[in-house]
Parts: structure tokens; C-alpha cells; sequence
DNA sequence: TATAACATGTAACAAGTTACATGATTTC
DNA sequence: GAAATCATGTAACTTGTTACATGTTATA
């Protein structure tokens, strides 16, 4: 559930890390995983200080501002393990995020819902390029699992649009 | 993006309601759409009143409390069609929800994994049946069309899962 | 007569985002 | 000398949840 803490920890479990260098390692290799915000990350280690999951270093090299290297200690770890299975065994049990429009569609009149559903399909095709020119993952076989569901995930959505797409102009051509 | 404020809206586009009806039609019709809690159902429809998107008239039958009743505005109505709109054409750019912990999946043995793996697709197979049991929305094509996504995306899943499961099986083998 | 259903709401809290502030160092 | 990079942080705000409080009426 609570995928951004899962997230920083997970980052930790790697090696001892201070702010700058996690918000800087999510915002250049982990674009299309997370879009967690530079604050976020911060307030996220505070609070894992707090509840005693990671410790505390200051590092400082010549006069720059001081590090705050942060290392995942034992509590941190079972708390990693312990939102690692949850995630794995969750299955969301409502309608993903942005369907909810797609409940109201009869709302719009059949061009414009069409032509709504085609920006969304060249945005998803965009994706796909994206997702699948990315080179396999070396170490593991969980980042490169990640990615082929994301890929798996939105080829289901193009192959949805387009077929809804179609059923659209049909009922177009029937109305005429 | 504000998935909630578009499902009142929405709701409120059919027929005035109040609260009470909005919050009752969502727990008993909607459950596999949206997990809204009741609270914040009543806060969104504060929101929206004091936003001037809905008016409210106080109706009362004997001495029952006193329902009060919104309407959605002109104003309203502009907001419920920008926000179907933009709902429609988003396309989420990053990772969905509950995949960060698939990246992080090596920090467990296999049959561990496996293991949890196995519990998800359980899950995932559950809402395949509810899902797939669900009849045919008579008017308009929307809800058959949200409810024929979230399918699709369930198979993909389930797919998905039993090829990683398979993956992780032959793993196994090969290091026995 | 107990309890479910009707109908509303508030207060406290948690998580996240936005926007701002600070100040050094390297690079153009 | 200006701009990007390094490194951290806070304050205000929004959204949403949990848990509680209130009181009536229909039902078992």
C-alpha cells in the first residue's frame, strides 16, 4: 500500500544513501516507476528516523552542506520485508484510477468521447515506446518483472482503446 | 486526476440527491468501483457547494433529520465535463500502484515469492469471477465499458502472474 | 426492546504536494 | 559573472481516513 516508503526503503536495502542522492537516482533512472516528490523522500526518512528504521550519519566534504547518509537498521528491514509482502499479495479491488470517467461517458456525444479516447491511445502508444526500448535489467529478475507488467499492463489498455475506439464509430454509422 | 469529486459529480448528474443516497448508492451498487468512504462523500459535497458547483435545498419528512438535498449547477456541470475530460485522456505515466515491491522481489528466496505470488492470483482469480458475473448495464455503454476494461486488465493480470509464477518454478529447478 | 436503517456531521490525524528559502561549488 | 548542481529543509495547503457523536424511525 504504502509504496513510496517501500520505495526508499527498498533504495536503502541497496546501500546507505542521503536524500539528495535518493530524489536524484528516482528522478534520472526511475521516471516511469515513480513520480514521488523531492519533499516526499525527505519527510519519508524523517519519519523513518523516528520510528528508529534507519540511522543517522553527517558526512561533510569541505565546506559544502553536510550529508545526512541514512542506513536501514534491523527495525527497518522487517519493516521493508513487512510492506514488500503486503504489496506482493495486494490485489486492488476496485476499478483503477482514471475509469471512473469512463462510467460517464455517454455524457459526451460519440465524436468527442472518440476523439478523447484517441489522444489517450497515441499517449499509451507513447508509453510502449518508452517502456520496451528500455535495456533488461542485469542483477535480479524483479525490475525487469516490473517492467514487462507495466508493458503487459498497457498493451492490454492500447488493445481495449482500440477496440473501443471501433465500437464508437460503429454506433456512429448506425446513428446516421 | 480527482477521481471522488468526478464520481459525485457524476452521481449528480442523473438525479439530485443527498448524502445519505450518494454514500448508500456507492456501497451497495458500486463497491468494486470505489472505496469512497462516507465522510468523504459529505466533505466533497461542502466542497462543492461552497465552490458554487451544486446547490442545496433542506427537505424533511416528520421528524426524521432533515436531508439536504444537492443539485448540480451550471457551474458544476462545467466542472463534471472537465474532469471527464481529463479523465478520458490521462494516461498514467509511471508504474501502477502495487508494483514497486515486484522491483524489489529478489530481496526474497523464490519460494517465498512463489508463494505470494500464488496468494495474489487467488485474489486476482476471485475478482475475475465477481467481475465476469456482473450483468449488462442496460442503459448506455459506459458502465459495460469500465466494467469490460477492469476485466480485461484482471485476465492480463492473472496472466501475467501465472507466467512469473512458471519463471520462478523453473528458477528453482535450475538451481537445485 | 434491541438493533438496523436513516441522516448528518466533526475532530484529529496522516500523507503528499507546492512553493519557498538557504547557501556553497562547479561550470560555462 | 551567471547559471546549474549540490544538499537540505520548512510552512501552508489539500485530500482522505478513522473514529466518534447525535438522534429518529422502522423492524424483528
Amino acid at each position: 500500500m504504502d509504496e513510496r516508503e517501500l520505495l526508499v526503503l527498498g533504495l536503502l536495502m541497496t546501500q546507505s544513501q542521503h536524500g539528495y542522492q535518493i530524489n536524484d537516482f528516482i528522478e534520472r533512472n526511475l521516471g516511469q516507476v515513480s513520480d514521488m516528490k523531492k519533499a516526499t523522500a525527505y519527510s519519508i526518512l524523517k519519519r523513518l528516523d523516528k520510528q528508529g528504521c534507519v540511522d543517522v550519519t553527517v558526512e561533510q566534504e569541505g565546506n559544502r552542506p553536510p550529508r545526512q547518509i541514512y542506513s536501514i537498521t534491523e527495525k527497518g528491514k522487517l519493516l521493508f520485508f513487512e510492506l514488500l509482502r503486503s504489496s506482493l499479495i495486494h490485489a486492488e479491488n476496485v476499478t483503477p484510477a482514471g475509469d471512473i470517467g469512463l462510467m460517464f461517458i455517454d455524457h459526451l456525444d460519440r465524436k468527442d468521447a472518440k476523439e478523447l479516447l484517441e489522444i489517450k491511445l497515441r499517449k499509451i502508444e507513447q508509453l510502449i515506446g518508452i517502456c520496451s526500448s528500455i535495456p533488461a535489467h542485469e542483477e535480479g529478475i524483479g525490475v525487469n518483472l516490473a517492467f514487462r507488467h507495466r508493458l503487459a499492463l498497457l498493451e492490454c489498455n492500447r488493445k481495449f482503446l482500440m477496440g473501443t475506439i471501433q465500437e464508437l464509430n460503429n454506433l456512429m454509422k448506425d446513428s446516421v
